[in-house]
DNA sequence: CATTAATCCTTAACATGTTAATTATTATCT
DNA sequence: AGATAATAATTAACATGTTAAGGATTAATG
């Protein structure tokens, strides 16, 4: 390895984006039951944990950038799942709302959503799970 | 949490996109300067480690679905830094090599983007990024 | 108060992710 | 050999990722 360069069976990145693939491939099986995709899920979970929240919030949340965000809440208003409200004091801002729709998608789905949840618990074990969110999240940029 | 759910917070599936935006910044901000993508660098790093590659092969090391890889080898293709032959012996199956501007361009990068895995291991401590490597393996659906 | 700067959000443009359908080629089966 | 199945790759269609530019609203400054 002349370049320095690990190979990239040991990549970090590229690790990091496999093991995204094998725990997504049992959610996207989950998801396709319905009429979402996983980033609407993901969009409809935050929702569903903190209430009402302005889009900078949700964005953040969610881990979406702005403009994914902007085409994933139109969709989700189509659909029904989510009320869009421009702020009365800031009209700029704009804060966005899960809907009793919405919470009813959520709940049809969420025992078979913490079950995949626990199962990659059992995979990995408790304690490597914590471990490997504890190191996940030195990697988070955007940790408060 | 009546649902059972973890905060999104906790949630596996969240922590590893974050994790990945945090790890993809600077390699990003890397190949700003270059004109390639982060997924045009990784086909391109992979056929630097293992010389000529049939498509198969070279999607599943790169982690690329077909479609992408097809668009993205035509895109380095169409830049000069690939090329791709037909297999004489079976028509279907296409090779594909980096060629000499190819490899140039991982070398004038590759210093930096050690540096940038060496101050992730740093970041981490050494023991945690071989830990977190492990954990994430584990995940792999595509594991040999 | 008018101008400028900053903020929130949207739109645009292009690359990639994802699933399904399609084409080209080779293998299989009768 | 001829019909059929299987395989490799592409194309299609739509959603998202990413960066840059634009529009609307508010804040800051002179």
């Amino acid at each position: 390895m002349t370049k320095g360069l690990p190979p990239t069976s040991r990549s970090l990145p590229i690790a990091l984006i496999r093991a995204r693939e094998g725990v997504m491939a049992p959610i996207r099986h989950m998801l396709s039951e319905t009429d979402i995709t996983e980033q609407q899920w993901r969009v409809l979970r935050v929702l569903d944990d903190n209430g009402a929240l302005d889009t900078k919030t949700l964005a953040d949340r969610s881990s979406l950038l702005f403009p994914s965000l902007t085409r994933i809440a139109s969709t989700l208003r189509d659909k029904g799942l989510v009320t869009q409200t421009r702020d009365t004091k800031d009209r700029r801002r704009q804060i966005i709302e899960i809907t009793a729709l919405g919470k009813q998608l959520i709940d049809e789905n969420a025992e078979q959503a913490a079950q995949i949840a626990a199962d990659f618990e059992t995979l990995l074990g408790s304690q490597n799970y914590e471990t490997l969110l504890d190191l996940l999240e030195i990697l988070d940029p955007n940790k408060d």
